[in-house]
DNA sequence: CCTGGCACTCCGCGGACCCGACTGCTAAGC
DNA sequence: GCTTAGCAGTCGGGTCCGCGGAGTGCCAGG
């Protein structure tokens, strides 16, 4: 592979054709498409010429001889990098979008899995949607609610609503009222931190002074550790029916490599999570971004790509929502789709944060 | 189709013999394989004639001519309701249902989830569960928290935990003492209900009693509406890769339609809510059942039948487990494995239950 | 009533075949 | 030197055919 191949611009006109149409028609393309179905002033027989260098130089392949080609990796890459033209959200997808999200709920996880559903739909595509992770909160309020001698309420409240919820059990009684200083305390001393900066050493501080007891120190130290700690990060995924029109799926052991994807949340997280730390580092604005193939670093992913879009809660941009589906993806429009999803989620998830 | 044909031994023994031989193989079975692999002291021809009066009587058909039998929906039935022995659980498969559960979360939405995962793994199938219903759990408190003098948080524990959280905004500010007040006023009020039994005219009586302001009030009674409510059903679902190894689901078509059916709730809800209510209301012992084809009422699934059970749920079977897959399943297994898992479910529920 | 035997049916599979869609190459033209 | 027409070559996919195997239904005889 010749990895210092100059695009010319006839070159790059080509690539990009034969991705549009590849994308359009699941059809390996050959010269003959090309010259009929765009008007390039050459023959069939220059296309061919070109084609061929452009495969010698890794951006096409043939499935087999005497087929038309198809992009590679590296084909796809630069037709998303350099070629293709941005899109932007199209009137109707827009208003759906903005009427899904009006009368969306108020509760992280389904809207969450709402988003999923609206997104899948669409695109066409799988989505997947993984919740704002919780340690970025402002801790709001704790309190310990006095539920009979023996049990008691523990919750927490942040940003982002109620984080932690137990029910403890006491081996001998407690007051209501010891609860009450107990969590007015908390209260006084941890306003206006964020989550991480509430430990379990500050929880200590504050249960010494009062002179709880160990239980009820270690329960309310656990409910803090509940709610900061990502715990299981929320996670949704719809579509995964849309996959099975694309003609690449209609191979069982990869549909299969797919679903399982799907069904294990964990891996469906680290397909993301790399991009949010990214992003969530990186003080960029936060864009989409596309992994073609290989990129994926999953063999059963290989013939797939992924658009994920990091969305804004507060000034944090920290959730992400992406789509999975078949390399032969068409960017221009899924990129925009999620950008536009993303945004009216965050603005969403914005509204309904707790002041 | 001659619906009164009594079936005598040998019928019966051959009938059994080729669901269960068809369950094991998913190809047709013929009178040879039988003769071969069955100690039946007759010869195939005997079968044979046998076969052809059990397809006349609607137990058996062709695929096509030529071909071996296999059970119809008719025979499925016969099968399941007078011919199949009943299983019970392998030393092996209790083990693992009773290791999962010992550290099974206390949340209801994870256990659930939690459990069709389970459900799905042993059972090779698809695996549904459905929450209890939430209107029969026991109020156990309600507390109005102050968290600014125009926000407050709004909190409802019943015996499933905690139903409902939100957080209020008011137009005026509100004073902590009188938050205090009309908590305490609503758990004297309402401890020891059920929740259906809280209606907004019980909320609106207490609070006229304490001349709250209509906001509180309406804030308060949508608090309870929304612990009250079944609203969403929890229902969870995990396993659909399963079926693909299922020969039968290798056709594009049933099993997009099958996939949709697990994406969208809706459906699947629908789908085992009446054999919940059939549950809920008779006094009978919970017992597994098993729909079989046609009978599920779905042209999508009339080559799937699912195994429903109920839970219980303190002394109130209300939950509902299910596993769907191929109506060739091995339904001794599966009744035991869902029947097991269910009684597991319901005792790890009580388990954490609020006392 | 059972059984061995026989003719028949139908599916699935592999092989042969052809057609169409490409490509790569070459030689000639601008 | 780039472009082009033409041509030979290659390969995949569809179709047709023929065959073997599995299984049935029926009949005649025990």
């Amino acid at each position: 592979m010749n990895d210092k191949l100059e695009l010319d611009k006839r070159k790059a006109f080509i690539l990009a054709t034969v991705v549009y149409e590849y994308i359009n028609t699941a059809e390996p393309v050959g010269s003959v498409t090309l010259t009929q179905k765009y008007n390039l002033g050459v023959s069939s027989a220059t296309i061919r010429n070109e084609m061929a260098e452009l495969e010698a130089g890794g951006y096409l392949v043939q499935p087999h001889t005497s087929a038309g080609r198809i992009p590679s990796d590296a084909g796809y890459r630069t037709y998303v990098d350099r070629l293709m033209q941005p899109e932007s959200l199209t009137k109707d997808d827009s208003r759906r979008i903005r009427d899904e999200f009006r009368e969306a709920s108020r509760e992280l996880g389904d809207v969450i899995e709402q988003t999923t559903r609206l997104l899948s739909g669409l695109s066409g595509n799988l989505a997947i949607a993984i919740a704002p992770s919780r340690d970025s909160h402002a801790f709001k309020h704790v309190q310990l609610i006095w539920l009979s001698p023996r049990t008691s309420l523990i919750v927490i409240v942040t940003s982002g609503g109620v984080a932690a919820q137990r029910v403890a059990e006491w081996s001998t009684d407690v007051a209501a009222d010891d609860l009450t200083r107990l969590s007015n305390a908390l209260n006084s001393r941890f306003g206006g931190r964020v989550m991480e900066d509430v430990g379990a050493p500050d929880v200590d501080a504050v249960c010494a002074e009062l002179h709880v007891t160990a239980q009820i120190r270690d329960a309310v130290r656990a409910s803090f550790a509940a709610a900061r700690e990502a715990g299981e990060p929320e996670i949704a995924a719809a579509g995964a029916q849309n996959l099975l029109d694309q003609p690449e799926f209609h191979d069982l052991r990869k549909l299969r490599a797919i679903l399982r994807i799907v069904e294990e949340q964990r891996t469906l997280y680290d397909l993301i999570a790399d991009e949010l730390a990214a992003d969530a580092t990186g003080g960029t604005d936060p864009a989409p971004h596309v992994r073609i193939g290989h990129e994926l670093r999953a063999d059963e992913l290989s013939e797939c790509s992924v658009v994920t879009v990091p969305y804004r809660f507060g000034d944090r941009g920290v959730g992400m929502l992406a789509i999975l589906g078949p390399r032969r993806m068409p960017y221009g429009r899924l990129i925009a789709l999620a950008s536009g999803t993303a945004r009216s989620l965050g603005d969403h998830l914005n509204d309904v944060e707790i002041r």
